[in-house]
DNA sequence: CTGCTCACTTAGGACTGTAATT
DNA sequence: AATTACAGTCCTAAGTGAGCAG
């Protein structure tokens, strides 16, 4: 049960570690991924008429119901639990074991026909600081105006961030800062660098720290009241069922932080008002009522979305969304049928890279160029790359977006020719870096390359030719497929039926890991990583020590029933004999933790699982191998992916 | 086409509560 | 009892891609 070298084969990727939070990840072999013909016990069907299940729902209003021709037609009804004994189960419960997995989904385009919510909770008002805490202008103390000193208070929250020492985050934040002065304010501030907000910091140092020390009861008091408003407004009524939310709070106001170099760091985020909410329910619902006072901004009927409560947000111009949880019916239908979509695309894969591989040879360069995208796609498990605004956001590239400066082409290197560089900046500014070995017909094709690098390409195009391949098909369906494909591959060599379930767990996250490092998922170090490894390391000596005092003592034990050959140091050998052994276990799971933790470093894991692995691979897995699905899934997994545990059986295959 | 809006998924990091440790 | 470490949760930014108007 030693950990199998097998992970750094080259079947897999094998994974060097740099400084600097890049990743470098050499060659893969996926080339050749085998087709085989899947046995699918729950065939995804998209073509059926989803209809009104419950008797209630039809007392309620009927007004989307013209475009219903069978309302009987359905497969299941919902499970009855345990008749009798169990009948007065909680409302509650019962929502929990609806199986919406078995019911009919709408194939109108329609999301829903019932949604009733309360609305969204608003940021607290703003709270003016104690007169004894002091904003200093020059040297010399200031009150300010509210909505001065409000903005005011966000920066001086974030002094201890290195961002607030940076020229475009103070330039943002002074521009918007001003905007919020009063005349007299405005004429008196003139330079940021004579404003001192350390006593502010200080001031919200302590409060924090006061958060901290608060007792039991006080503690408890905010937790009862967290709770009550997740009672209140953390769940609607979608068509029968209590559904929980996703993010029921509104954004508070702060000052905006993108991410990586973004030319709009420092920006006020403005604090959202009744008036700024469109609210979305159905029009037989109870609709939810503003704040006492205020108007929403609009009340609609649109059942072909999902949300329940949009605003417009004043950094970008975008809207954001208030949604439900990834555990409700209408998150799970599309993951669900996300993975089935990427199930679709193993079966015609080979005729598609087939295809693409013959594209490389078109005498049309359009044609060559989207076949190399692709190719990038397929093979690295990069980002389609859409087009963005230059000056609106950090510079940041997916496949089509990418530009010469962030490859290279090395007609030789080392001993083997044609060898690409992959070095840029990915979503979220993660840098991504690689090299690979490529066909030598893609490396004459990419040679001819001067200047732009794509020229034609638009993500649009590729999903345009993409679309015709297979229905349903774009760039991100590759991602999806090959993180799953990965994953059950690296499962079915990892897993070892005589390895202990500790054992099995590190295969499996092994099996995570390489599949977070094909679609590049990074994370920062933590930050108390090297202490903690240390910690380890201790234990591991410790444990080793103890080991070879208990060897010497079971050879001394074995030396003395040599000598004596009595009953006695018989059993003295065998008890130490035990004692070895049991202690050589300890220090094997205190290894086998270490190397997960070491090389867990920089890889986040958490990424794919909840958003590229086909969750049925995994509950076949824990079912094959005995593993309980905690070991793999935690609570509010095992919510999102119910629908998977239900339904997958050990012999599922992706 | 091209640009733009909209809806929805995917993403890393901050925060928090709790369990383990001292 | 206090402190620390870590997992789980929350937060919201940053992507993808469809659809529409011009």
């Amino acid at each position: 049960m030693m950990m199998k070298s097998g992970y750094h084969t080259n079947s897999t990727r094998s994974l060097h570690l740099y400084a600097s939070r890049s990743v470098t990840v050499s060659s893969v072999i996926r080339d050749t991924v085998i087709v085989n013909i899947s046995v699918y016990r729950f065939e995804y069907k998209p073509k059926k008429v989803k209809t009104e299940h419950d008797k209630k729902a039809k007392k309620r209003k009927h007004e989307y119901e013209e475009d219903e021709e069978d309302e009987d037609i359905k497969p299941k009804k919902k499970t009855k639990d345990k008749k009798g004994t169990e009948g007065k189960k909680s409302k509650k419960e019962e929502e929990e074991k609806w199986k919406w997995w078995e019911e009919e989904r709408y194939t109108d385009g329609s999301k829903w026909r019932f949604l009733e919510h309360k609305g969204p909770v608003f940021a607290p008002p703003y709270e003016p600081l104690p007169d004894k805490v002091r904003f200093y202008y020059d040297g010399k103390p200031m009150k300010l105006s509210a909505p001065a000193e409000e903005v005011a208070t966000f920066f001086a929250k974030m002094l201890d961030h290195e961002y607030t020492t940076k020229d475009i985050f103070r330039k943002n934040f002074y521009k918007d800062w001003r905007k919020e002065m009063t005349s007299e304010e405005k004429s008196k501030i003139t330079d940021l660098n004579k404003c001192n907000f350390s006593d502010m910091n200080e001031y919200f140092k302590a409060q924090s720290e006061a958060r901290k020390q608060m007792s039991k009861e006080e503690k408890l008091k905010i937790k009862e009241e967290n709770e009550r408003l997740l009672q209140e407004y953390g769940f609607c009524i979608m068509d029968n069922h209590k559904e929980r939310i996703g993010n029921f709070r509104i954004e508070p106001p702060g000052l905006f932080r993108g991410r990586g170099d973004h030319p709009k760091m420092g920006m006020l985020k403005r604090r959202i008002r009744p008036e700024d909410i469109i609210i979305n329910c159905s029009k037989d619902s109870k609709h939810p009522k503003p704040p006492p006072g205020t108007k929403w901004k609009e009340v609609r009927h649109d059942n072909k979305v999902t949300w329940l409560a949009s605003w417009t947000e004043n950094i970008q111009g975008s809207i954001k969304y208030i949604m439900l949880n990834p555990s409700s019916r209408i998150k799970g239908e599309k993951d669900w049928q996300k993975y089935e979509t990427a199930r679709r695309l193993k079966k015609c894969v080979d005729r598609i890279r087939a295809q693409y591989r013959d594209d490389w040879k078109s005498k049309e360069m359009r044609i060559r160029q989207r076949a190399v995208a692709l190719y990038f796609i397929d093979k690295l498990a990069l980002r389609a790359g859409n087009e963005k605004e230059e000056g609106e956001t950090a510079d940041t590239v997916g496949c089509c977006s990418l530009r010469v400066e962030h490859i290279k082409l090395y007609p030789k290197l080392d001993d083997q020719e044609y060898v690409v560089e992959f070095d840029f900046l990915g979503k979220d500014s993660i840098r991504y870096y690689n090299k690979i070995p490529v066909e030598k017909r893609l490396g004459v094709t990419l040679k001819h390359k001067t200047g732009i690098l794509w020229g034609f390409m638009r993500t649009s195009i590729l999903n345009k030719h993409l679309q015709e391949l297979m229905d349903g098909l774009t760039a991100k369906v590759f991602r999806t497929y090959n993180a799953s494909i990965t994953l059950q591959q690296q499962l079915k060599e990892l897993s070892c039926s005589d390895d202990s379930i500790p054992a099995k767990v590190l295969s499996y996250n092994r099996a995570n890991r390489a599949v977070a490092i094909l679609c590049n998922h990074q994370r920062a170090p933590p930050k108390t990583f090297e202490k903690s490894m240390q910690n380890l390391q201790t234990k591991i000596d410790e444990k080793q020590n103890q080991l070879s005092a208990a060897r010497k003592q079971l050879k001394a034990a074995k030396a003395d029933h040599k000598a004596s050959h009595d009953d006695k140091s018989k059993k003295a050998v065998e008890v130490k004999r035990k004692a070895v052994q049991r202690i050589e276990e300890q220090l094997m799971k205190l290894q086998v933790q270490a190397t997960d933790r070491e090389e867990n470093k920089q890889i986040a894991l958490g990424t794919s699982k909840l958003n590229y692995l086909d969750p049925r691979i995994s509950v076949a897995w824990c079912k094959k191998w005995a593993v309980p699905i905690e070991k793999i899934y935690n609570k509010t997994q095992r919510e999102k992916f119910a629908w998977a545990i239900d339904m997958a059986e050990k012999d599922y295959e992706f």
